[in-house]
DNA sequence: GGTCAACAGTTGATAAGTCAATACTTTACA
DNA sequence: TGTAAAGTATTGACTTATCAACTGTTGACC
């Protein structure tokens, strides 16, 4: 019966009725997360302003007056950016955010929130909160603690940092 | 003490202690599939293939031979696409999809996965499924389960049908 | 049979994401 | 001090996603 398994694997391909619990895992993850995505972009957009402009503007104000680098930005987004400059040149092009060479070391430029992206971030939050009880109200508070610990070790076992958006640096 | 309640709140966003377990729930949601797309998005990558070209021609596979009309594909995706029209221009592109219109409803075209298509499937597993032994290595198997049931309740909460990208149909 | 609303896909315009190459500044070191 | 190497952003070219308007087709109703 050996030289049939090549062929019952194809079969089994074809139909596909077993996902390993794996499988169901990765996929409820990213399928979890596109929702996620949609739900809170569509809170954000009638603000006209991204999920991950958002982001970014909670990391500047985590940031504090003196603002951050534009690259340590991307160290503690929640989902990779490359195009952190043009990201950025948005927020500026609404008043959210401006930029401003260091001095000491010419090569680096801060980025900063401003008043208004303050003011959009208060204003954005009110609804923000609502959703996020939404989303949440299939999970106990224990069940969202347990969610949390097993997606650290999801991403832990891949060797990621384990950052956190916009918690503020120690210093 | 009532009126330096504003201003404590206004303290407390400017550095975040708190972050609610719900947040960080969701925070992490969305940065594990930032994570796996990364991951199964770059095993895919030298074979000329995006993980959203791979999951639709997935669900072809699963669809059978007489394939499956176009807005039908939708259903199935993991991640919502609203752009499906061009994707599989481009799966048709590489040879990998055709398209046939139907003979009873002219309206609907049904699209079919390749032989091409099929074999770059063959091929695409075997690293795509180290990549997942490798992922989920910090998970155990009851571990999954229960992540599988936690993002399902998550998404069951705000009301999505709880669809799977390449199970077959029925019949 | 003719008209109209609903349906299935496609196309166009615009915004956003992604990768590689470039400009400018600083540091190391001969 | 002069030159090379590394660091920090930015820009350009390209791909992809997104929303709205459009074409062609069907079924219902008069």
């Amino acid at each position: 019966m050996a030289p049939g398994r090549g062929l019952l694997q194809r079969e089994l391909k074809q139909s596909r009725p077993f996902p390993t619990a794996g499988e169901e895992a990765v996929l409820g993850v990213i399928r979890s997360a596109d929702l996620l995505r949609r739900k809170f972009g569509a809170v954000l957009e009638p603000f006209g302003v991204s999920l991950q402009q958002y982001n970014v503007l909670r990391i500047l104000r985590g940031a504090g007056g003196r603002g951050l680098p534009t690259l340590e930005i991307i160290d503690r987004m929640i989902e990779q950016a490359p195009g952190i400059t043009r990201l950025i040149d948005r927020l500026a092009d609404h008043g959210w955010a401006d930029r401003s060479r260091c001095a000491e070391d010419r090569r680096v430029v801060y980025c900063r929130i401003t008043q208004r992206g303050l003011e959009l971030l208060d204003e954005v939050e009110p609804p923000l909160q609502s959703a996020h009880v939404q989303v949440l109200r299939g999970l106990s508070e224990a069940e969202q603690g347990t969610l949390v610990k097993l997606l650290e070790q999801l991403r832990g076992g891949s060797g990621i940092p384990a950052h956190d958006g916009e918690i503020s640096p120690g210093t």
